[in-house]
DNA sequence: ATCCAGTTTGTAGGAATATTACAAATAATG
DNA sequence: CATTATTTGTAATATTCCTACAAACTGGAT
């Protein structure tokens, strides 16, 4: 199910390699293109002024199987399309734009992420978790929230479950590593020196090295497990936001795997831990 | 652009409303709503085990105009990214289902803040935040990990930022508050004691409190600006999670607006700060 | 010019698909 | 249990779409 470019930008893009009649029939498309989603062939190729086998070519041309399917692809990517462009804040923006813009950066991202979850990466990550007797959750910078929320989420589980953003206790946590005990780290980039170092520490031992990161980093070559997040993000303009996003979103996704792993049994557990914190807060009325 | 309600939760909501054979139809479409855009009346009548007539009365009866029409909702409630209502993970999930739908469930969650922003809500945050002499970030629990990351990004801006999570400490720094400090809660619930506490503690002061919560909360009361989140969780289940993915992004639009309101001649600053980490990194490629 | 290969385009018929009218079956009501 | 309303399916019709093929272009080469 790959996540397939926006219908409407490839034509524009190729419109000019196009023959004659399928020129018509493109920006017949371009200029209605929601219309067409509507309309049968006859309809479209009246409106471009081509015959009907003349739509039907172009829609082969571009993938389709034919004109219905085309018009299926053509709604898909109106649908999403509007806001597929990931569109950067700058300057000239006001109130009524950049939060905008930021929520659809946010949702493209997810998007993307959804479309291609390596999932056996992240079953073999719950196997990990849920079989650990011991987790680390290392992150740096940004991704140091990161650790931390994964830490409130995985101590549930019933394993020992830490944060530590401090170098030193980094490399002497790694190189007390044994059996059963798994490092998590967390990256954006794969290429913060501290964590490879850190990580290159935990393989001299017999401990294990999981990394949500970008694929092909050097953190991602250490690990024994590596869940990709390629996010592309202007890292040049702002943070890294959205694969701070989709990393988190990963995290529950193990949450929810180990918590499935560990069976139905399980959630007189979790009821416990949710009910302790109740008194902490004022009832809803 | 309106935008419709999305065609498979309609349906799924209705589900118990239909007749006998339109109870097939919707359950076969709901099984496979992609194969369905792609199949014609009869594959489908077939699949739910009714005729082709029953197929076509369902679609009427959800405001189509036939079936093609029917698909052509389908296929853009489909790209449109909410894929499913809000479903719940359970014990019969797997590795293939789970993570989509903790995926659907987060862009649903931040598709629906979208088109809720509280612009002005965040247009006076965003004054607050950038004219403050110091700022206060308090969240407990799951929130907690948003502090942080809000005192990652915030203290970016040149104001000091801050952090606690120790209930004295809150209490202390609440009190010592003066004109031109901030204190900017973050609350799920909205209804934590020691938040509201602390809050209140922060109204006998000449301080400013902001509250990034829920609406209508004993939190959001006390708030001279408060940034309303409304998520809808089956906080019953796991854990706030989609409420914490929105928290994050209204967080990433302040910076960004404060970072608007500061100027052009603010980013040299930006990036020294971002070139300082820069040897901490092997570089690209 | 004009012939020829290659390409492009349209025509027409046929195949697939969807809709409608109506009748049979089922359920609901008195 | 008869009557009415509702639901469902059958069969014919209408629509939409695709394919094969022929006509019309195009751009060289003679």
């Amino acid at each position: 199910m790959g996540s397939e470019p926006n219908l409407l930008a490839v034509i524009q893009s190729q419109v000019k390699d196009l023959n004659k009649s399928e020129t018509k029939v493109a920006t017949a498309i371009l200029n209605a293109p929601e219309d067409t989603t509507r309309s049968s062939i006859a309809t479209l190729a009246a409106s471009a002024g081509v015959s009907e086998p003349s739509v039907n070519r172009f829609c082969k041309r571009f993938g389709a199987t034919g004109f219905p399917d085309f018009k299926l692809r053509l709604a898909r990517s109106l649908a999403s399309g509007v806001r597929y462009v990931s569109r950067a804040v700058d300057f000239s923006d006001d109130i009524n734009s950049y939060p905008r813009k930021l929520f659809d950066n946010a949702i493209n991202a997810l998007m993307t992420a959804r479309e291609e979850l390596p999932l056996s990466d992240i079953e073999r990550a719950v196997d990990q978790v849920a079989q650990a007797r011991r987790v680390y959750f290392f992150g740096l910078g940004t991704s140091a929230a990161v650790a931390r929320d994964a830490e409130h989420k995985f101590f549930r589980f019933n394993v020992p479950v830490a944060t530590h953003e401090d170098p030193l206790m980094l490399r002497m946590l790694a190189a007390s590593g044994t059996v059963g005990d798994l490092f998590f780290f967390i990256s954006h980039t794969g290429r913060t020196k501290v964590l490879i170092e850190t990580a290159d520490i935990v393989r001299q031992t017999d401990a294990t090295v999981i990394a949500l990161t970008a694929a092909g980093s050097p953190l991602a070559e250490k690990a024994h497990c590596c869940i990709n997040v390629k996010v592309e993000e202007d890292t040049e303009q702002y943070l890294p936001m959205t694969s701070r996003l989709v990393q988190l979103t990963i995290l529950d996704v193990l949450a929810a795997g180990v918590t499935l792993r560990r069976g139905e049994g399980f959630t007189p557990h979790l009821a416990r831990i949710k009910d302790s914190v109740k008194d902490t807060r004022y009832p809803q009325g």
